[in-house]
RNA sequence: CGGGACGUGGCGCAGUCUGGUAGCGCACUCGGCUGGGGGCCGAGUGGUCGGAGGUUCAAAUCCUCUCGUCCCGACCA
């Protein structure tokens, strides 16, 4: 292909509105183009990117023996009644000329269910598993990062369907495997890791995280390995403080203690030996206030925090923390809460062994060595935030938290789906049974930005060689070098290569620049030391450093680079 | 949803405070030189200053409303 026909839009600047690596760069080399807020176009370089990485899922999913097809983007409402999702902020929905309410499918759970209510029979049917790749639409509070968070994009979404439990972890199995193989092959640098289960609902969840500066996601990581998971649920052993003999709960004296800082520095002790009261409201019909204790030096995580609660909760006002506790805040704890002050406690783990400093319920003061159960109770839940440096729960080794972008994950469903759509089917015996279902997904386009994240430099992208655009670019540099561009190229081409001659009438160091920022993983340069010396130049992008060689071994060379 | 910022040729920006004939760089077109890292010279094309309303002799500039976009906090491939 020559360059000079191709639509390759590079811009000298980055674009003025892109923070995120993965947005400067794949809007400057012409792949993407955005269209609206969340809203892009796949330029024809983006374009050829983007289908190579999907081709490679679709390889993996066929050899798994997922099957594809395809879906509507549009359903009718009802579908989605029948689960309860209508009730999503993200679904869009929409209305058609006769009055029928329709949505934008974000997902198609409901759609599998259906198609399995009405397919499949008997326990012969099953195993099954589909896939597809299909838009997605998603009303997103805040889209962002350019192809990172977009409220409409392509999934491949994938379903299995199973008589039991069993096989239900066969087939997720067989997904995790197929997702491990996707992301090495496509040059992904990723974790798998235990994940939160979300809006899917279901029993166990992990997802595929590509480390990354520009992930919106934090995991948190064993030094060993052994441990990987979403910080929305990871667990870790934190250090332990001496707590000394035990002993009978007294009050102190704090004038203006308002913090755990100041309070640890006041008394002289350990911030590990308080306990901190975080007061929220939760956001339901119920009423009341929650009271959660994490230690002094712990944060409470906000997602764990919503799980506990069973729904989203804002912090409470000064005003209503006087008004249910009868002290100032600062001076707040769980030790002779009134009858009624709170609608539940509770209490992260760590904090059932041990006693703490806490407050009094009453303004400037404090309680040392309140124990749990002793004098103060609660339901117990881990909604604590783990921490750089704290130790993995299995084997101590120490965890890390990075930020990583999440490209794909799976789910056990169990029967939620197909309960709601009446997808059964008969065992042996004749008995009617529910049909066990996962879900596992795969975003082409924020991996392809995750892909770019990780791997670029100061010039531009620097693909894999699964994922590039093309294999080859080629810059001639004078008429004859032209001809041998053209003949080294066709034959690349008959070995099934993508190559682009770039034939365009630009300075060599306009073309050089060009080739750099798209990210071509193999140049070649063919110029005046083809006359001079029948010798062309090959550089790998990325690395330092170019081989010259002889015009006629540039095709084998080139081929023995790429098959290695 | 809360908070902040920005909309001026295709891209990146100045001009706005203090109203007075819309400018710069890049890109693009033509001619010439150049040809292994965004090269040089010359001549050009292209803008209802996001939109609407208002104030004024006069609005990119002041006022009101509105639309759009980005970033920071709660949600997810």
């Amino acid at each position: 292909m020559r360059a000079s026909r191709l639509l390759l839009p590079t811009l000298r600047d980055d674009p003025a509105d892109a923070v995120a690596a993965s947005h400067k760069l794949l809007v400057r080399a012409g792949y993407v183009r955005q269209v609206g807020t969340g809203l892009w176009s796949f330029m024809p370089l983006g374009f050829r990117t983007l289908t190579r990485t999907m081709q490679v899922i679709r390889e993996e999913m066929d050899a798994i023996g997922c099957q594809e097809l395809l879906m509507p983007i549009m359903h009718p409402e009802e579908l989605w009644r029948q689960t309860g999702r209508n009730e999503i902020p993200e679904l869009f929905k929409l209305t058609d000329r006769k009055g029928s309410e329709l949505v934008l499918a974000m997902t198609h759970e409901e759609t599998i269910a259906l198609h399995a209510a009405a397919e499949i029979r008997s326990y012969r049917d099953l195993p099954q598993m589909w896939y597809q790749f299909q838009t997605k639409e998603r009303d997103e509070p805040r889209p962002q990062g350019g192809l990172l968070r977009t409220r409409e994009f392509i999934m491949k979404d994938a379903y299995s369907l199973d008589r039991d439990p069993e096989g239900l972890q066969r087939s997720y199995d067989a997904q995790a495997g197929a997702y491990r193989r996707i992301f090495e092959r496509l040059g992904c640098q990723y974790y798998e890791v235990e994940s939160d289960v979300g809006m899917m609902g279901g029993s166990a969840a992990m997802e595929y995280m590509a480390p990354s500066s520009a992930g919106e996601d934090r995991i948190a990581l064993s030094e060993d390995g052994s441990y990987a998971a979403n910080v929305e649920l990871a667990v870790s052993r934190p250090s332990l403080p001496d707590f000394g003999p035990s002993a009978p709960i007294h009050e102190i004296e704090t004038p203006g203690i308002t913090t755990i800082e100041q309070l640890s520095e006041y008394v002289g002790r350990d911030p590990r030996l308080t306990a901190k009261s975080v007061i929220v409201v939760p956001e339901d019909e119920q009423g009341g206030i929650v009271l959660a204790l994490v230690r002094g030096d712990h944060r409470a995580h906000d997602l764990k925090l919503t799980r506990a609660i069973g729904g989203p909760f804002r912090p409470a006002t000064p005003e209503e923390i006087r008004e249910a506790f009868g002290a100032e805040p600062g001076s707040i704890g769980a030790v002779g809460l009134r009858e009624g002050a709170v609608r539940e406690v509770i209490v992260d783990p760590v904090l059932t062994t041990g006693a703490y400093l806490t407050g009094a319920n009453r303004t400037g003061w404090h309680l040392h060595g309140a124990e749990f159960g002793r004098d103060f109770t609660g339901r117990v839940v881990d909604i604590r935030h783990v921490e750089e440096g704290e130790l993995s729960v299995e084997t101590g080794s120490p965890l890390r938290i990075e930020p990583a972008i999440e490209v794909g994950n799976i789910f056990q469903l169990g029967t939620r789906y197909s309960d709601a759509l009446g997808a059964k089917y008969l065992d042996e015996s004749g008995v009617e049974q529910s049909i066990w279902m996962g879900s596992y997904g795969i975003g082409p386009a924020r991996t392809m930005a995750a892909i770019a994240e990780q791997s670029h430099d100061e010039r531009g992208l620097i693909w894999p060689p699964a994922v590039a655009p093309y294999d080859v670019w080629i810059t001639p540099i004078g008429e004859a070098a032209l001809v041998a561009a053209d003949e080294l190229a066709a034959t690349l081409t008959a070995e099934g290569l993508a190559v682009v001659v770039d034939d365009r009438d630009s300075s060599p160091g306009v073309r050089f620049a060009d080739a750099d920022l798209i990210g071509v993983p193999h140049r070649v340069t063919i110029g005046k030391r083809l006359e001079k010396d029948g010798v062309i130049s090959i550089k790998r992008r990325g690395v330092e450093g170019e081989q010259d060689v002889p015009v006629g071994d540039g095709a084998a060379t080139l081929l023995a680079a790429i098959s290695a």
